[in-house]
DNA sequence: TGATTTATGTCCCGCCTCTTGACATCTTTG
DNA sequence: CAAAGATGTCAAGAGGCGGGACATAAATCA
């Protein structure tokens, strides 16, 4: 049995997070302040500190987690295909049109005062990408069998950080790009095809 | 701002009373467990008689809060009416109604097993009368302005006494027993009237 | 330019709550 | 009669949160 001590920890982390994703939203990242999180959540500012470190902690949990929701909804439009390169298409598509709609990612990239914030999907963009790649993978590896574990990978990893450039600097609309990148690994894809 | 560790001990208690509420439903107050109880929300035995006391302790938070949430349909019931007479008997038939169909009351009184718990409604029940003249006292000063208060507490003692005896050991269908009430208080009420 | 304000990040300590284990007591069961 | 199981109490210990103080850096204001 889960004890309450623990599920009281996570919703505190939970709480703390919905306080700083609506700060961030509302105000970007340089308007979030670590007190204003305690308060909205009516806990210490030290106890901000306790769960998260830093500032930089509070943005990394609040994407970490709005990645997590982000990834559920991709791999939903990958699954909905039995080809690959099918799925590989209407998930690129998904994922643009997500990210033209994320709040928060409107936040991070549009607004003013988010010179840092930024950063979050570039220079410093290992913790998004990382995580990103590993869900994608264990869910590639379980949907396109017939593609080796490898490859699938490899895959994964390109088409990724072109959808990651594409929502830092967009360049043609959603199903364009979606076809793009269907065409250019489509070949790939069939030819490491097994049985 | 109300705090994190207020909400949190709120829920405690809430989620305790919630294992305990199933558990003498399920069982009877004989079978209830107080570190079942503790097992059920994921916390110690020590802190379920932090919270309640002790045994009795428990059933009597059950019991109280169960009231509340009774209450609150009963003078829903009451306050539908503009004339008293009429929220009287509408009252005094839904509440045996309810009672009829509640499980706390079932395991209370029907169940093997009740010995003590029956006591809630009968020697040991002058917590649930007191919170049921409490409440009602309130809501009904509130909606009947033409009775004096005095009264109208009267009348509510009254009442209220009588439904807890049909509870406790049932007489007539609810509609006659409403309809016997309002026709033996109607020509008090009547009598105390005020412009 | 210098002073003030504001926010971040760190440290420390007091307080409160929950946990754990032990114990006495009573009742039920074998 | 002995063992098991339950209630109720107590004390020691751990962990987390609150609150205050502080250093530091940046922005603001005079």
């Amino acid at each position: 049995m889960e004890s309450f001590a623990e599920r009281t920890k996570r919703r505190l982390r939970d709480e703390l997070l919905d306080a700083a994703y609506d700060a961030i939203v509302s105000g970007g990242y340089d308007e979030l302040r670590m007190a204003d999180v305690g308060r909205r959540t009516g806990v210490s500012r030290q106890t901000v500190y306790n769960e998260f470190g830093d500032k930089w902690g509070v943005l990394e949990a609040v994407a970490a987690r709005e990645t997590e929701r982000f990834l559920v909804d991709v791999n939903e439009a990958l699954s909905a295909h039995a080809d690959p390169i099918d799925g590989l298409r209407a998930a690129v598509e998904r994922a643009l049109n997500l990210a033209a709609d994320n709040p928060l990612v409107k936040a991070a990239l549009g607004q003013p005062g988010s010179d840092q914030a930024s950063q979050l999907l570039t220079t410093r963009g290992q913790q998004v990408l990382e995580l990103c790649q590993q869900r994608l993978g264990i869910h590639v590896r379980e949907h396109w069998p017939e593609v080796p574990a490898e490859d699938a990978t490899a895959c994964v990893d390109v088409a990724l950080r072109v959808v990651l450039s594409h929502i830092v600097n967009p360049g043609a609309a959603p199903a364009a790009v979606a076809e793009q990148i269907a065409q250019v690994l489509g070949p790939f894809l069939t030819s490491r095809r097994q049985v």
